[in-house]
DNA sequence: GACTTGACTTAGACAATGTCCATTGTAGGA
DNA sequence: TCCTACAATGGACATTGTCTAAGTCAAGTC
């Protein structure tokens, strides 16, 4: 994660006491922390970071496509710090948890110029749904 | 839309001048509104109707398998009355229009053994983002 | 047609998530 | 060290959705 207080320093990106906890917090793979989550941990290492900030850092992280924003339920988003792979979601429908997954295929590639209705497509995000094995079992 | 009214009546579903009015207000292709705007435009045909009626009603009627949800951007869940053709969706990022589509390819073929941890998948979501005609040329 | 009953509807309180703003604090350069 | 612009704070506010207690009504029965 000193990677990413490296990349963001070079960027010019003002380093604070709380920007450091909060891209702390998001360092590893399969995190996908809910704003709150990251607030309730960061407050761990800093009593006083509020939330205001968290979500004001979250958003600049975003922003700068250091960490990505990940809808895959209908709560809370959640932040993937895993930006500069390229990946997509696996969700367990009962306790929630997610992976991130690499399918091979082109998505893409897969929708027809007649059913892109004219747009000029950028992105596709593909969310896999279904139990984990711990769900299962239980 | 008299074709969901019999179904629904056929299933044992109370019938009502406000479930009625919802599930007229959901009529159509490319329909996908959110709950509030499912709520104002039963609102113009029935002033009454409450918005836990609409909020109840279309609970059910996903329940029911009658309408998907569907979770497009971060913001209000949209109600998709084309729950019996399988499609994904194409969304503007400037305008949030959303087109249903549908892909060739097999999203769930595309997913390797080694990359599904076990779970047992029972759905693929896919969401096309980009500009929509409109847009682009604005 | 009137009665009955359980399901439906209502209004409003409440909860969860997120945004905004005025004020206070501080990182980093001069 | 001092300045200044940018960041952080906390609390109000907004949006979306859920819950509950009380009233209302659809549809079956007589």
């Amino acid at each position: 994660m000193s990677d990413l207080l490296e990349r963001l320093r070079g960027r010019g990106w003002r380093m604070t006491a709380q920007r450091r906890v909060v891209a702390e917090v998001l360092d590893g793979d399969h995190v996908h922390l809910t704003a709150d989550e990251v607030h309730a941990r960061a407050v761990e290492r800093l009593p006083e970071i509020s939330r205001a900030t968290v979500y004001n850092t979250l958003g600049e992280l975003v922003t700068l496509g250091e960490v990505l924003e990940v809808s895959t339920d209908r709560r809370a988003k959640r932040y993937d710090p895993n930006a500069h792979r390229p990946h997509h979601h696996l969700v367990c429908a009962r306790c929630g948890a997610i992976r991130d997954v690499h399918p091979t295929g082109d998505p893409l590639g897969d929708l027809p110029a007649t059913e892109r209705f004219g747009f000029t497509i950028s992105d596709v995000e593909v969310t896999y749904r279904g139990v984990c094995p711990n769900c299962v079992s239980a």
